[in-house]
DNA sequence: CTAAACTAGGACTGTTCCAGTCGTATTTAG
DNA sequence: CTAAATACGACTGGAACAGTCCTAGTTTAG
C-alpha cells in the first residue's frame, strides 16, 4: 500500500526531536516516554541510525543521541533508506533481483522513472523543515535561563 | 519498504497491453499466458479495475477486457489507487485512523505535504505514456490491416 | 570501586498483510 | 446445450513487520 514503516516513522519522529533540543543529548527512554513509543524498539531505531551518521551517541550515565550533522543536511529520504533499506517501488528494483515476469515486462523503465521522483519528494524535504514545522506543544522547554540546566528533566511527569 | 504490491504491478502490465491492442478485446487468458502472471490472481485484478471504471468487460465466449476512457486520461496514481486503496504514507492516513502516538506526534503535517507529492508523481504519468515508453518486441501486430482481423492471435505460441 | 543509567546488538515471537489457489455462479456465441 | 469467457467470495501458506527479551559494554556520580 506504499505505506513507509512505523520503525521510519518513530525515526523521524526522533530527529526531529533530537534536533529541537539543541545541543542537549536526548536520550532513548526520553523520547520514548515524550512520544508513547516502545522503548526497545525504538532504541533499535536510534542505534541504526548511529550506524548510518546520521546521530551520534554518546554512552555512559548522561549520555543521549545528537545529530551527528546539520539538521538541513538531513533529508526524509536518508532517513526511509537508513531504516527501511533502499526505496524500490517493485521486486526488480536493484537489478540483482528479477520477477518471474522480468523478460516480458513492458513497464520497467517508466517505474524507475516514477521511483526517481518519489525519491526526490523524499530528498526535498529536511529534518530542519520537519523541526520548523511541527506547531504542536512547545515543549515546555525544560533548559534554564542562566547555568544549571536539566535536572528537572522529569519536571513533566507523573503521567501514571 | 514503500513498494507497490505485485497486483498494481499486474494492472500497469495488464492496461499497457490493453491498451496496445487498440480495439480487440484481450481476455485475462490472453494476458495471462503472455505475461507469465497467474491466471486467478489476474483475473480478479481486472475485475476490480472494471469496477473502478478503468476497464470495462465483454462476457461471454469471445469476451475480454477494452479501456473505458482514452489512455491518455488514466494515470498511474488511479490504478494504484483502484488496486491498493488510497495512499496513505503512515497509518494517520485518513484521520478516521490512529495511531498510538497521534497526540504527541509532531511530523504529521510534513508527512501530508510528501504524501501529495507522492500522488503527483504518481499522477503524472498515464497509461498512454506507458505504452509509448514500452520498447519490448513489438507484440507481432496481429491485427491485419483490410479487414478480418484476428484469427492468428496465437501465432507466436508453441511456447509450452 | 561500585552501582546506576545509559548505549549496543542479537534472538525470539506474535500478527498482519500479501500472493496465490479453489470453487462456483453467470453470461454469451455458436 | 456447451464451451469459453467474466464475476466473486472463501481459503491457505509464507514473508515481512512490530514488538519483546536478554545480555554485554560504557560512562559517571557518589
Ligand atoms: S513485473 Fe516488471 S516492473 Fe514489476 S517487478 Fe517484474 S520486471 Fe519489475
Ligand atoms: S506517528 Fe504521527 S505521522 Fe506516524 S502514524 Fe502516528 S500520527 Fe501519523
Amino acid at each position: 500500500m506504499l505505506r513507509l514503516s512505523k520503525k521510519t516513522d518513530y525515526a523521524l519522529i526522533s530527529l526531529t526531536y533530537v534536533a529541537s533540543q539543541g545541543d542537549r543529548p536526548a536520550s532513548a527512554r526520553e523520547i520514548a516516554e515524550r512520544h508513547d513509543i516502545p522503548l526497545e524498539l525504538l532504541a533499535k531505531v536510534l542505534q541504526r541510525l548511529v550506524q548510518r551518521g546520521v546521530l551520534k551517541s554518546q554512552q555512559g550515565i548522561h549520555g543521549g543521541y545528537l545529530l551527528a550533522r546539520p539538521a538541513d543536511t538531513v533529508t526524509v529520504a536518508e532517513v526511509v533508506e537508513a531504516i527501511d533499506g533502499p526505496l524500490q517501488l517493485t521486486v526488480c528494483g536493484t537489478s540483482d533481483e528479477r520477477c518471474e515476469q522480468f523478460s516480458k515486462c513492458n513497464i520497467r523503465d517508466p517505474l524507475h522513472r516514477i521511483r526517481d521522483r518519489i525519491i526526490g519528494a523524499l530528498a526535498a524535504c529536511t529534518v530542519s523543515e520537519l523541526v520548523n514545522d511541527r506547531h504542536d506543544e512547545p515543549v515546555a522547554m525544560p533548559i534554564a535561563i542562566g547555568g544549571m540546566a536539566i535536572a528537572g528533566r522529569r519536571s513533566h511527569g507523573s503521567d501514571h
